[in-house]
DNA sequence: TAAAAAATATGCTAAAAAACATAATTTAAT
DNA sequence: ATTAAATTATGTTTTTTAGCATATTTTTTA
């Protein structure tokens, strides 16, 4: 972790979060907002460590993920202004869980007392953080159900479908911008990294995907929409 | 779902979240709430449906759950003075999950635009439901992981010990207050019911638990503990 | 109260997924 | 560039869980 100086961005016009702050608000968070960064896979914060600061990602990609039963649960991934740890400074409590750099990462960071003041004394920004927990929450559950009860096949292509939208795809409209190793792609599907590694050499024989390395490409993303669904 | 009439109790001392609400919200609220009363097994409310109201549970038990790939899946259950389909409200959208009375239920609600108008209009009501927010979110995190991680013991224990900490037992000390059919056991654990059945039976055996038909007896909290971390 | 329906119990079989093993390939480090 | 380390690929075995069948018990309904 490296802490960078330099201008701070004006925050509200790359995520709409920051929009309902005030000028006065606007002036004292940005100088109040460190720029962090981090190496590709250091850890940004861990599971049961005491919140200490919220943050926006600007550069990079960061990973959200629990440590379960000797396998890990990647609960969400970030691209650029995302935001993340906001809960754990909500609750004012720890984390809950962990956050690694997917790759070298650029982070915008509030101190928790400055984001809950922020929360406390604006109404409307707490109303905005609120919707987006509210979103965030139905997604969690929603996924519970995804993860629980679909089978493997269901779950990887579903995991495949998410990087689609989250992440897009290089010029040639189907190759995933997002190279993800096969352990990070099991860990987002709940299942142990060989099956992840099997299914997908499936799909690439069923002409449903094309491998290259770590280079995927989605052939055929209606039918991997219909084996998301039916599990 | 009969709509009742009387007195609306003071709901302030029912559920710390109404607190922070002003003598003049106060009044006005008791005004707006609705008494509804559910039959067993009545559903409340569907996934998808447009949220209408949120609701607090006056006497009686829900179940809020989600419909799967052919199984129920069990979010939460509810005991008096919880509250529900609040994130709804928030969300501005459709409920994202099923509620249904387990028994025989009488609820308070309050229309989403009333619930809605105090999260604007009072920002330590806003911090309030947003904090309590941030608890569902951590906990439905939290969720997901020992759903998908555990062994189906150790996912049985876990729910066994969530029903005694959330309903609590009899006057013996030992007796689940909360009689539920093995099938939503096994909906709670993400399991089928012959599994939820066949596991429960060998707890029995191992003497771990005591049954008696519906009534189940934790004879040995400190060993499903143990089951339930271990996975 | 009797009959029907639902829930529970238990055994057996099939399917799904994990675990393990080994080779080939790719990536990173010296 | 070469070696070492990590990742990917693929096959086999074992474990876990679902699915199905049937008997018994309990609960509900007429």
């Amino acid at each position: 972790m490296t802490n960078l100086t330099g201008e701070i961005a004006p925050i509200w016009e790359l995520n709409p979060l920051w929009e309902t702050l005030t000028e006065e608000e606007r002036t004292r968070v940005l100088g109040k907002i460190e720029i962090v960064q981090y190496t590709k896979n250091e850890m940004i914060h861990f599971d049961g460590e005491e919140s200490s600061h919220m943050g926006m990602l600007l550069s990079g990609k960061i990973r959200i993920y629990k440590e379960g039963i000797g396998q890990k649960q990647i609960i969400r991934l970030l691209k650029p202004y995302d935001v993340f740890g906001y809960r754990a400074c909500i609750a004012n409590g720890p984390y809950n869980s962990n956050a690694s750099a997917f790759e070298d990462s650029v982070v915008y960071r509030l101190q928790r007392d400055e984001f809950v003041r922020l929360a406390k004394e604006n109404g409307a920004f707490c109303y905005g953080v609120m919707r987006m927990m509210a979103q965030d929450l139905a997604i969690s559950e929603i996924r519970t159900v995804n993860l629980t009860q679909k089978h493997i096949r269901g779950r990887l292509a579903e995991s495949l479908l998410q990087l689609v939208h989250k992440y897009g795809v290089e010029e040639d409209g189907q190759t995933l911008a997002m190279l993800l190793p096969r352990e990070d792609l099991a860990n987002m599907s709940n299942m142990t990294t060989s099956n992840a590694i099997r299914t997908l050499s499936q799909f690439a024989q069923e002409g449903l995907v094309a491998i290259n390395g770590r280079r995927i490409s989605i052939l055929n993303e209606k039918e991997l929409e219909k084996i998301s669904r039916l599990g």
